[in-house]
DNA sequence: GGTATAATGAAACATAAGTTCTATCGAACA
DNA sequence: TGTTCGATAGAACTTATGTTTCATTATACC
């Protein structure tokens, strides 16, 4: 049996809603905003589906609060781990597909880095990844291959970046650039046309530090 | 008349439990536990209160919801501006002031910047302080001068940042060394004596892009 | 001292929002 | 066909939480 990381669509729909809000209003949504929002029927599938979103470690929930939703992902992760980065799921560094393992996976292992493969210094906030797919391949990265990111959500013009794509809810691998107010997101591949996405439709989350073959 | 930047203590002390609780939690705290936890009398109080900080721009809140509370600060002013970026008020590069100014004043001026004061790119999330005291000067940061910095939460060995320290709630402008579980914020002037923080005591405010003479 | 204004206290009120219970529906399966 | 189990519906219940009102105490000013 695996490790389940299947998310059912109506959970990912939750978590990427979830998400969503919070990012706009800075506080996180109601029970019965997810629902309305959703097109939910009822609370109770909601609650249903929080819980086992907590259960898989994908958020966090304080009982009888108001709102009292909150991501985890990464940060949880981070607390106390030595020459070790979590060991977050598969990216695409092809075009995005519109199935993510995400940034998020039921129970998080963690591997072990060599302090040589992150230039110059700790690994606080950095997290791993392996990648699928071919469109890296001028950067020297292969499918197969073991990124780590440090979490970061802004990033510099060129900078090789984990981003998600909001509008479908995908992650993806690529260069950055911000044009206007439009953003590039380039393979590092000659065969591999650039994707163009509204600036407020990509979220970053984290820019490549190292690479290990594993 | 200046643009009176004066908070009551009682008024820093909210706004400071507000900034560490969303970041200890991931979500706002709700009145009544403003109350118990600052020790108010009464709820009144504090509405009052968020009320004033609210006019005064260093917070939004959402009627009639729970926990509705987000503060402002730096990405209200980030809403459409070309080569302008918010000027948030003033920083102290020697030691930390225990009254800061902070990333926060009544109304948020703009001042334009020369394109090639920030190197390479776009000033997207970008803002400047005006620098005092001396304690930068070993950088080419003296008294009076403006520093331009790049929202960000995290940061690399000996980027230069704003860092707020939580304990003491000030903000100050030092080089960045993490140490263990500790920080060092080193000065950059060879009279003065870094500081040593634990490391869950800091919060980066944003690092170091540009400097103008004014 | 007396008056205006800012700040505080206490309590009641209204409702936003989490929880829970039970019934139903559909698919997998023996 | 009936049983089981995951997923969905609908509704009632409880309480967490924002709002409001009014009285009271401090502060400043003439």
């Amino acid at each position: 049996m695996q490790p389940q990381p299947s998310l059912s669509n109506r959970q990912r729909e939750i978590l990427g809603y979830i998400e969503q809000f919070v990012d706009q209003h800075n506080y996180p949504p109601a029970i019965r905003q997810i629902q309305e929002d959703l097109g939910i029927s009822s609370t109770s599938v909601v609650v249903y589906n929080l819980n086992i979103l907590e259960q898989r470690g994908m958020l966090r929930r304080e009982g009888k609060v108001s709102r009292g939703i909150s991501i985890s992902k990464i940060e949880a992760a981070f607390e106390a781990n030595a020459n070790q980065v979590p060991f977050l799921g598969t990216i695409t560094a092809g075009s995005p597909l519109p199935d993510p393992e995400d940034l998020s996976s039921g129970t998080t292992e963690f591997i072990d880095v060599p302090p040589e493969v992150v230039p110059g210094n700790k690994l606080a906030n950095v997290y791993a990844l392996k990648v699928r797919g071919y469109s890296m391949v001028d950067a020297l990265i292969a499918d197969g291959d073991i990124v780590l990111l440090r979490y970061q959500e802004t990033a510099q013009q060129g900078d090789m970046v984990a981003v998600r794509i909001i509008s479908d809810n995908s992650v993806t691998l690529k260069r950055f650039y911000k044009e206007g107010d439009k953003v590039r997101l380039q393979p590092a591949n000659v065969t591999m046309d650039p994707i163009y996405v509204a600036a407020n439709n990509v979220r970053i989350q984290g820019r490549v530090v190292g690479v290990m073959r594993s």
